[in-house]
DNA sequence: ATCACCACGGGAAAACTTCCCCTATCAGTG
DNA sequence: CACTGATAGGGGAAGTTTTCCCGTGGTGAT
């Protein structure tokens, strides 16, 4: 597609800070991935108010991370999650086979299932949300930093937002020798809490049908599936039927 | 109402600048509206490198623009769009009416057709990517400032969107092609065969606002709400609100 | 056998939709 | 200037859907 490979983006290692004050010593050594930059500057800012977290490299897309990483050798990855570019997740997965102990955690506009699912399977660290205060995001990246693997941290939006209906405690991915499906999600997106019955509704929904539609293609009493709606919307945490819709098409089980 | 014209650079700002801001009397003030602290914190931090642009102030919703308007008087507001609380359009529609003088610009992380329509509609002076590199938005903010009412600013990235061959030429609105659109009439997409005030209603649906909370939103009675989706659905040949998200959804005015 | 979960559905109140109606404003036209 | 059409705001009434709460069975796991 697109190729943006210009030289910007590389010049911080031994150049000088914009808001000046660089201690190289101290602090977290971090790399962002993000293609807004004035959200990199906004790190770059906050990194340097206190000397908790320098920021030693940044990519506007995950195109030559690896690169980078050489180049920089940090302690921790910051990676957005919707960028033009190579996809973060296959990127990311790449860079823990290579670079087995450097962390990496997603710093996304939406907390969205298929993302935080995503973001945990390529062995992500953790789940930031950039609407998080900074103070937030800062504590999150050391905690990260100072982390045994496995652990996947959340920031307090993406935790709340993983609340719905069920007990969700974070962390811990190895040992789970439970006779439960081994996926061992720390967080049990919404989505995985329908059972088939409820997703087959989702999808019909989707389509458009209204309420009788289902019924009659399902030859069930419109009562069933009021029921049926009921108890997804209060797994999804979700108050119109509306919002269904848009649940649906962003999950996949819809086409927009 | 066209007061404007700070003509007492007080002190408004407060305390809220960490990052010491010697001249106030030159550059452009601005407010930022963005639930992303990191971005502001990013734009301020960008701002205060040259004088060029003061941040007066900022918040991270829609909610209390205009009380902040009458405590800074910014020469320009920088409105994010999405956001979680009221929507921005309509409030920028209705900071237009009470500030006639204040242009306002959008920066988006996402260049949408939707939301561009919905910026021009609304009486935007310009719509900025997030993507784009920051000496592009300093300038955007200070053409946008010169600027005389009627003219539309996109930067670079935007500008490029909206090339590929098809419509939506932005700029100079002055004289409202009332009477025949210029060339030719290709094919009227349903969606601009919807007025602004209705393409506002579908973007509240389009958030999954039930009717009430629109009719709230925008200081009317339910019933009004009801007769804009009932001649939209029948513009677009639609029957069910749901298939309305979708709509929404499609064509860019809402997120998935 | 008990518990938990699921699919299935009823009843009633609240909310929403639909279809028609009316008014007012404003732009453009005869 | 009056007329027309498009747009916006809103009422009434009937019908449908949602919401909340309740109860029935069936099934698999302890």
């Amino acid at each position: 597609m697109k190729a943006r490979k210009k030289s910007d983006s590389t010049r911080e290692s031994g150049g000088e800070n914009p808001i000046g004050s660089h201690r190289d010593a101290n602090g977290v050594r971090v790399i962002c991935v993000d293609d807004h930059a004035v959200l990199i500057e906004g790190l770059r800012a906050r990194f340097a108010m206190d000397g908790r977290i320098t920021l030693v490299g940044h990519l506007e897309s995950a195109e030559g991370l690896l690169a980078e990483i050489e180049r920089c050798s940090p302690d921790v990855l910051l990676l957005d999650i919707e960028m033009p570019g190579p996809d973060v997740f296959e990127t990311a997965d790449r860079v823990r086979h290579e670079h087995p102990g450097i962390p990496f955690v997603f710093l996304s506009a939406h907390i969205r299932d298929g993302y935080l699912a995503a973001a945990y399977k390529c062995g992500g660290s953790g789940y930031f949300s950039k609407s998080e205060e900074l103070n937030d995001i800062v504590d999150g990246i050391e905690r990260v930093a100072r982390s045994t693997s496995g652990t996947f941290i959340l920031t307090p939006k993406v935790r709340m937002h993983c609340m719905p209906g069920h007990s969700e405690r974070v962390g811990t991915r190895r040992c789970t020798p439970s006779t439960t499906p081994p996926s061992g999600m720390p967080v049990e997106t919404p989505l995985q809490t329908l059972t088939s019955r409820e997703l087959e509704i989702v999808r019909l929904i989707g389509k458009g049908l209204s309420r009788v539609q289902i019924a009659e293609q399902l030859a069930r009493s419109p009562k069933t599936i009021d029921g049926h709606q009921e108890r997804i919307m209060k797994k999804l945490n979700i108050v119109t039927r509306t919002e269904l819709m848009r649940f649906a098409i962003r999950e996949g089980l819809a086409e927009a």
